[in-house]
DNA sequence: GTGGAGTTGTTCAAATTCGAACTATGTGGG
DNA sequence: CCCACATAGTTCGAATTTGAACAACTCCAC
C-alpha cells in the first residue's frame, strides 16, 4: 500500500495503443460479421469451436470457456442460434445434467459462407500487418496473458 | 471470391491467443473496477482521459473518440457519472451544439483512490510479463492496428 | 444573408452481457 | 444407502452498448 509502480511512458503507450486498437478491432470485426451474416463476433465464434469439434459438438461449459462468455451468455447465444436452426441442443449421454451444443448442416453451410469474409477483415486488420516475428511474439505474449489471466481467476 | 487466404496453423494460433487473452484480460479488469470501484472500464477510461485533458475537459466526440465508444454509449455513461457527482456538463464557449464534460473534485478523488488496484491489475495480467522486447512490439503492432482499422472506417 | 450540407449531442428501441438465484443431477465419505 | 457438497444449465433482472432517427447549430458558397 506505501507506493503505487505506475506505469512508465513506454508502459503507457503500450496500454493504451493496445486498449484503442483491441477495441477498435472488435468494433470492425463485430461490424462486417453484423453485416454479412447478421452474427455476434461471439456467435461467429461458436460455430467455429463446434465446427472444428468432433462430432461437431461440445459441451456447454466447455464451450463457454473457449470462447470466453460467461454461462448465461451462452445459454442466451445458443438459444438464438437453435431459433436460426444453426445450432441444436442435445442431452449428453454421459452425464443427465449436460447439455450437448451441435452445429446443424445449416450451420456449417452458414459458417462456410461466411468465414471468407470474416478471415478477410482478420488478416487486413491485424494478421497481415504483422511480420512473423512479430506473430509469434504475440502468440507469445498472449499466451501469457491468457495462463496469468485464468490463473488470477482461480 | 475465387480462393480465400485461410489462416495457416501460425496465423490461427495468433489469431486465437489473441482473441482469448483479450477477452479474459477484459473480463478481469472488468471485475477488478467494478469490485473496488464501482466502475465500467469504459467509466474509468472517461475518468482517466479527462483527468490528462487541459482544464480537466473534453468534447463529447472527442472522448468518444479517444475512448472507443458510440456517440450514444458515452451520453449514457456521462449520464450515470454526471449522477455520481463525478463529472459535470459544460457548455462549449467557441460551438454552442458542443458540450464539454468536465470531471469534478469528486471525480478525481474516485480516480486517484482507483487507479492503483486498476495499475495493479493491468502490470500483472499484462505490462510485468513482458521483457522491454515485447512491450516496444505491442506497441508497434497494435498502433498500426489503429492506424489500418481507423483507416478501414472511413 | 441565405440555403444546403455536414456536425453535435440526445433519445429511443433492440440486442447483448453479466451475476445471482435456482433446479436438477452427480459424487464421495460414513 | 444417504447426506453434504460440488457441478451443469437455465432463468431472471439490471446494466450496458449500439445504430437510427431527430433537433439544433455551424459553415461555406453564392
Amino acid at each position: 500500500m506505501t507506493g503505487t509502480r505506475w506505469l512508465d511512458d513506454r508502459e503507457m503507450a503500450a496500454w493504451k495503443a493496445y486498449l484503442t486498437a483491441s477495441h477498435l478491432l472488435e468494433r470492425r470485426v463485430e461490424e462486417q460479421l453484423k453485416a454479412d451474416a447478421g452474427l455476434t463476433h461471439a456467435q461467429y465464434e461458436i460455430l467455429a469451436r463446434l465446427s472444428a469439434a468432433p462430432g461437431r459438438r461440445l459441451r456447454m461449459t466447455e464451450l463457454a470457456h473457449g470462447v470466453v462468455v460467461s454461462k448465461s451468455g451462452l445459454t442466451y447465444q445458443i438459444d438464438r442460434l437453435e431459433k436460426r436452426g444453426l445450432v441444436e441442443r442435445s442431452t449428453c449421454p454421459s452425464d443427465d445434467r449436460g447439455v450437448l451444443a451441435v452445429l446443424t448442416d445449416r450451420g456449417a453451410e452458414c459458417l462456410e459462407r461466411t468465414a471468407p469474409g470474416h478471415v478477410a477483415v482478420v488478416r487486413e486488420l491485424l494478421i497481415d500487418l504483422l511480420t512473423p516475428g512479430e506473430l509469434e511474439t504475440v502468440t507469445r505474449v498472449m499466451s501469457r496473458v491468457e495462463t496469468a489471466t485464468r490463473a488470477a481467476a482461480r
